[in-house]
DNA sequence: ACTAACTGTAATTTTAATAGTTACAGTAAA
DNA sequence: TTTACTGTAACTATTAAAATTACAGTTAGT
């Protein structure tokens, strides 16, 4: 699966951490490893979601508003990844059964699986995020 | 996802209507839309586990050997995609808490996922798959 | 023995997807 | 009015996926 996601997650973990200010593309960019445009990009569409709220200008930057236990990693998902989990299917062929029919076979069951994927992603939100990494943090030591 | 996983399973599919004679990496990729020598990497996969026999030469070819019933699409995504849940995660950045341990936590909740996708998975085996396909063409008349 | 029709696999090239970079307009604070 | 930000679009570079080429090995038919 695509890393939008993955950086979703680390970028809201991180805001959780930083409640009470600010935090610049830049700096969450430098946390993740990867570019303050990519950053910027996903964060504009959680905004567009309402999980977090941005501000131009100096001492401007992106800030959680909800509670940190009220979002799902299923809610993430489906904003950065959904379909992520279809396989890539080449051409129909409708000169076969089986080419002609696979596609949309497939796509039936994987649409089904998930569906189940996301029972399971639901039970985890952003402060389990943020407790697991504590923990793995405590493991390290 | 790989497409591997859609033509090891459009593959057996068509293995498993033809199971009285060989059919050629030609025929497969032809129904398939792709190249013959992805066709014969794959299947190669295959062959090495069991589920079907290849002979060389000419009137050679690839055929089912084990029941259509007997063998399911979580085997063949382990062996095809395994992993392919996981999202990708740019690199480690061990100086901030979350750049340190979203990889870590990220892939002990995506490898629970990717079994409970197992659950899911082993529920449809080839000869399912072969019954899907030819409802949907029937649909289609 | 020779040829034609296959698989098996490695190496290379092409194409597509992903990510990074540049550029710049807009905003807000000092 | 300068500095530090977001918001986006356009472009470039990198990486992953797939196709292609190449050729050795196998088998059946003649």
């Amino acid at each position: 699966m695509n890393s939008d996601f993955t950086l979703a997650v680390h970028s809201l973990t991180l805001l959780s951490l930083l409640p009470e200010r600010m935090s610049s593309s830049d700096a969450i960019a430098e946390s993740a490893s990867v570019h303050p445009v990519r950053i910027r990009k996903i964060l504009s569409i959680l905004r567009k979601h309402g999980f977090i709220q941005s501000k131009e200008g100096t001492g401007g930057g992106f800030i959680f508003t909800s509670n940190p236990n009220e979002i799902n990693l299923w809610e993430i998902y489906k904003i950065t990844s959904a379909g992520a989990l279809q396989p890539k299917c080449p051409e129909v062929n409708t000169d076969c059964i089986v080419g002609a029919n696979m596609k949309s076979v497939l796509f039936s069951v994987f649409s089904d699986a998930e569906e189940h994927l996301g029972d399971f992603l639901c039970r985890y939100n952003i402060e389990d995020v943020m407790n697991l990494v504590k923990q793995k943090q405590e493991q390290a030591l």
